[in-house]
RNA sequence: GGGCGAAUAGCUCAGUUGGUUAGAGCGCUACUCUUACAAAGUAGAUGUCGGGGGUUCGAGUCCCUCUUCGCCCA
């Protein structure tokens, strides 16, 4: 042993190596993709993080799966690109800017206006975006970092205004009124994906609207009910069923029906249920035809307070099962209201203001807010005899997700996307398999979504994001839009393709300019015109992803080289946000699918299944698993997490800054700024931490035992390593006779070929959990376990010495090799130490390896070293040991001690385990005595039969007879069950006619053996009986 | 309401086209600081495979149904 060697710690200093070895790479350019025509390329494109905040375990997650695909095919001497950056996220950026503001200085984003606002936001993003870097780098990412880009960054923005002055040149793009969810806070909409709805208690108002001139026998008025009052002032219609009898009946039909079908004990509330019906048919039916009549005569309603006239009309949207059958239509709050107004060509009168107060329209009740407006409303039809009766009643109210406040439906001018042709583009790219979705499941929801091509509304009233670059102006007539639209047409930008004009029914002129050209754009408002305001959705710039960070419209030459990318790797729930509109936008703007393959990851869920995330409090940054495992332990136990079907549970802990004992992270203490520790009873902090006292404490870092196994593993390594360097003194290259190789020696190669078989397989299936095991326990079990330790006396003797230490070496080469996708830190780590005693090290290469493990060739599978028969010939050995091992530990041989075995099976296999003896004495400490055919068994002895070899340990030294009785009792029961199985199973005729005849065989061999067994294991019990006890 | 997924050891998860006695890691028990590693080694205990039907010679695996949970859509 060299005083070099010596030098290794027993433990890899994650914390301290991985930065150092980290910036080696970065000076050394590791990461940097740059054309090579002579190569493949290999491209990721990550999924932009937003800047709203910083990552958690669940983007830890997403990046580990792309960086393994990324440094294994760089390994693979492709040209791997994996581009980095960060999405500018509108408005949940937006809004937490928003909400610091208020809660710091008090103040809205109207006291600093737009610019600053802005500005704000800017340093916002500047902040989190080196966090969220920061973050990725000591994850070990290894993107190309020159390459940074941002949404909102000058080259995505030209690539947006590329993109939405074409679709509007297309005639794609169009302004149209659309009822959307209104945060009367943020005063935004929000898209559905934005909105959350809760339950709370309400209550439900029934009015009377009275019947204008009612003829005679017909009903004075007709009764509705709503849960938001205030709305009504909004009413432009009420509508009744137009066939109110056979709706009901169809109702009743189905209630049978499911009456019939339903469990005993759900019978009497669903017969309760049809009584009520019935009782409806005869009571209230004649009334809703009449109603139904009258609307179609067209009959008239006075609505109270607003005292319009508003018109009856037939519509199925019209209950006549649920309350008095009669529903009041507010068109302009109210998204089926919406659609009923469509069908009967109804007039939508929006009441609201922006901010969330009723306007003009809502007469006396104007400047109230929503709410209060709801009580006055209700008050004055109370006092009006109007107010029929009210409901306490639960009510699924929508919220939005930013504001935390109660969504208004509210009918807007809105910007579209029409999607007919471009959703059916990005269906074909799937069914055509040029996209390909892993796992396919996926694929169905996608193609689902798109199917529907409803159109993508991209506008959002926010401060923050691509500001959409249409200059408008309403005219009082067609013709003066019409005027100056010619006007404009004869400008030279217009010949030069640089704008383009359309006009909006029906007086609207609007005009998109396609590049960021103030002259241009200063003209046109000196004719009148004025830039929208809305910005677009955030989804709109991060679709153009793909492309847009490779530099379109520009065709670069890294666009050629690099465009369609090979895989995208990410989370199901942006499937169609995001995945699905990438694909629609590359073949628009380029004319080829974003990416060849999708691979759509598990999420990481808490401890009671809800996924992570940083509003709810239960998000773990990555950083503190790294602190306390090391980079290599994060990302090997997140792979050896992602399996194909689940989902990811992960309980945490705070572990104790006072006493470092944990505390389990629970749906309360999660969102706490302070927690006390349960065992030192000392209070901490946590990432909520804001007020001054609390942030004074000690943070706790959220962390998860899940991690042991990977920082166990990933020391494993280290200390096999650690043992393979300490004995590679005296190295040299001498020549390797294949033909004579021992079996330890075939058996090692014949494994490591078929573990980087595995390797191959799984990891381009995205079988992540799969390689990971499947490296995990060739290093633990097959390289430490046997051929370590079988190395060990092969290393004393100094003709077998040179010879193990190259098959060593190469095994831990190749190792780490495969192992470096996963674990790049302690791989490199190793890689350069190892390079420190031995160069030469590949048994099959040519060259010396190389210095980086980063650039090191992946293996190559080395088929002719797939040797299944050794495999088999080797088990023999390993079992025996096993059994060995068993007896003494049965009889409590204390492990010093050595015992002497003997072995009787043929001689095929005598001649296979007589040169394994050596390795019995080290590993098992035993000493064969007599092999073969014609061995005798020791007197007193344990015997254990295995595959093909009977074992006998000499015990006159040690026997513990009773231990021993115990044993071969219980496996006696053991095989007289199994026998008994066996032998029902074959004399059952059905079995033994119908299996097929290899199955059948099985069995009868198996039935033998076991039968041979017991025998054996009946006379050792009787002999052992007979003999007296100590 | 529709779709997808899940329910297997105390915990977290594997289990290929149905075919011997259902596996791993952690945890647990016993014994070992044996000169790479106690974050280790050796041995061991632990399961009505969510419930109920069905198909089959044979079901954790296929079919039906119920229960519970998660996600997406409406």
């Amino acid at each position: 042993m060299t005083t070099e060697s010596i030098d290794i710690p027993n433990r890899f200093d994650f914390s301290e190596t991985s930065q150092t070895i980290y910036q080696q790479w970065l000076d050394a350019g590791c990461f940097n993709a740059d054309i090579d025509p002579s190569k493949k390329p290999f491209t990721i494109v990550i999924p932009p993080p937003n800047v709203t905040g910083a990552l958690h375990l669940g983007h830890a997650l997403n990046n580990t799966l792309q960086d393994i695909q990324i440094r294994k095919h760089r390994m693979m001497g492709e040209v791997a690109l994996w581009m980095p950056g960060t999405d500018h996220a509108g408005i949940a950026t937006q809004a937490v800017v928003e909400r610091r503001l208020k809660e710091l200085e008090n103040k809205t984003r109207h006291d600093l206006g737009r610019e600053k606002l802005v500005e704000r936001i800017w340093e916002w993003k500047d902040q989190y975006e080196t966090r969220i870097l920061g973050q990725l780098k000591r994850m070990g990412c290894s993107c190309d970092w020159r390459r940074t880009r941002f949404t909102l960054d000058p080259m995505c923005a030209r690539a947006v205004r590329s993109t939405f002055y074409d679709l509007f040149s297309k005639g794609r793009i169009y302004r149209g009124k659309r009822l959307v969810n209104w945060d009367t806070y943020l005063q935004t909409a929000v898209s559905d994906d934005e909105v959350f709805t809760e339950t709370v208690s309400g209550n439900f108002w029934h009015f009377r609207y009275p019947v204008l001139n009612p003829a005679a026998g017909e009903p004075q008025h007709v009764v509705v009910a709503t849960t938001r009052p205030e709305t009504m002032l909004g009413d432009t219609a009420v509508a009744v069923h137009p066939e109110p009898r056979a709706a009901l009946e169809k109702v009743r039909a189905a209630l049978q029906e499911k009456i019939a079908e339903a469990a005993a004990k759900d019978k009497p509330a669903l017969e309760s249920q049809l009584e009520e019906l019935e009782k409806r048919q005869q009571e209230i039916l004649p009334a809703l035809e009449r109603l139904a009549a009258m609307a179609r005569a067209g009959r008239k309603l006075r609505l109270p307070l607003a005292e319009r006239e508003i018109p009856l009309v037939v519509d199925t949207w019209a209950k006549p099962e649920l309350g008095s059958g009669c529903v009041k239509i507010t068109p302009a709050h109210d998204p089926n209201d919406y659609e009923v107004a469509k069908r009967c060509d109804l007039p939508m009168l929006n009441i609201m203001n922006t901010d969330g107060t009723i306007n003009e329209h809502g007469g006396r009740y104007a400047g109230l807010t929503m709410s209060k407006a709801r009580e006055r409303v209700v008050a004055d039809m109370d006092s009006l005899g109007f107010l029929e009766r009210v409901e306490d009643r639960e009510i699924d109210l929508k919220h939005s997700d930013r504001s935390k406040t109660p969504i208004e439906p509210f009918l807007a001018d809105q910007w579209f996307v029409a999607m007919a042709e471009l959703a059916q583009s990005a269906i074909d790219a799937v069914k055509d398999h040029k996209v390909k979705i892993y796992p396919e499941r996926y694929t169905s929801g996608y193609v689902d979504w798109l199917s529907e091509k409803r159109d993508w509304p991209v506008g959002r009233q926010l401060w923050w994001g691509h500001q959409i670059p249409i200059w408008s102006k309403t005219f009082e007539t067609t013709a003066e839009a019409n005027s100056l639209k010619f006007q404009i047409e004869a400008m030279p930008a217009r010949a030069a393709g640089l704008l383009s004009v359309t006009i909006e029914e029906p007086s609207t002129l609007h005009v998109c300019v396609k590049d960021d050209d103030s002259n241009l754009e200063g003209s046109l408002e000196s004719l009148g015109l004025v830039r929208q305001a809305d910005v677009l959705d955030t989804w709109f710039s991060s679709a153009l992803w793909p492309h847009s960070t490779l530099g379109w419209p520009e065709q670069t030459e890294d666009l050629k080289y690099f465009y369609p990318t090979s895989t995208l790797i990410t989370s199901r729930d942006i499937i169609t946000l995001w995945v699905a509109r990438m694909v629609l936008m590359g073949l628009n703007n380029v004319g080829d699918v974003p990416f060849r393959e999708v691979y759509i990851h598990p999420k990481i869920l808490d401890a009671y299944g809800e996924t992570m995330s940083k509003s709810k409090g239960n998000g773990v940054d990555p950083i503190d698993v790294i602190d306390k495992f090391g980079a290599d332990a994060l990302r090997f136990g997140l792979a050896w997490l992602t399996t194909e079907t689940q989902d990811v549970r992960m309980p945490v802990q705070y572990e104790c800054p006072h006493c470092q004992s944990l505390v389990n992270q629970t749906k309360e203490n999660r969102v706490r700024p302070k927690v006390t520790c349960d065992k030192c009873k000392k209070p901490f902090s946590t990432q909520w931490a804001e007020s001054a006292e609390d942030k004074a404490l000690p943070r706790a870092p959220v962390v998860s035992e899940r991690f042991e196994v990977s920082r166990n593993f990933v020391n494993k390594l280290w200390n096999a390593s650690r043992f393979v360097m300490m004995n590679l003194q005296g190295y040299s290259d001498v020549p390797v006779d294949w033909d004579a190789l021992p079996l330890e020696d075939q058996w090692i190669l014949s494994r490591i070929a078929s573990v980087t078989q595995a390797m191959d397989r799984e990891l381009d299936r995205y079988a992540y959990a799969e390689a990971a095991r499947a490296i995990y326990d060739f290093a633990w079990d097959d390289f430490c376990s046997y051929y370590v330790e079988m190395a060990k006396p092969r290393l004393q003797d100094p003709a077998a010495r040179p010879l193990v230490q190259r098959v060593l070496a190469h095994c831990l080469d190749q190792m780490l090799r495969l192992l470096h996708p996963m674990m790049p830190f302690v791989t490199e780590a190793i890689w350069q130490q190892l390079g420190r005693f031995v160069k030469n090290r590949d048994l099959f290469a040519s060259s010396p390896a190389s210095p980086w493990i980063i650039h090191a060739p992946w293996p190559h599978v080395n088929q002719q070293f797939i040797r299944p028969h050794v495999e088999s010939q080797f088990a023999h050995f390993a079992a025996l040991i096993g059994a060995i091992r068993e007896i003494r530990s049965r009889q409590n041989i204390a492990p010093k001690q050595r015992v002497q075995f003997s072995v009787r099976c043929q001689s095929g296999i005598e001649q296979l385990l007589r040169p394994m003896a050596p390795f019995l004495e080290s590993m098992a400490g035993a000493q064969g005595t007599e092999w073969g055919p014609s061995v005798s068994p020791p007197e007193v002895n344990a015997h254990i039969a295995i595959d093909q070899m009977d074992v006998y340990v000499d015990l006159s030294q040690f026997l513990d007879i009773g231990a021993e009785i115990a044993r071969n009792e219980k496996l006696l029961a053991n095989l007289v069950k199994q026998i008994q199985g066996k032998e029902g199973r074959l004399s059952n005729e059905a079995f033994v006619g119908k299996a097929p005849p290899d199955i059948i065989e099985k069995e009868r061999a198996a039935l033998s053996e076991l039968i041979s067994q017991r025998a054996n294991t009946e006379q050792a019990l009787e002999r052992l009986r007979q003999m007296p006890r100590a």
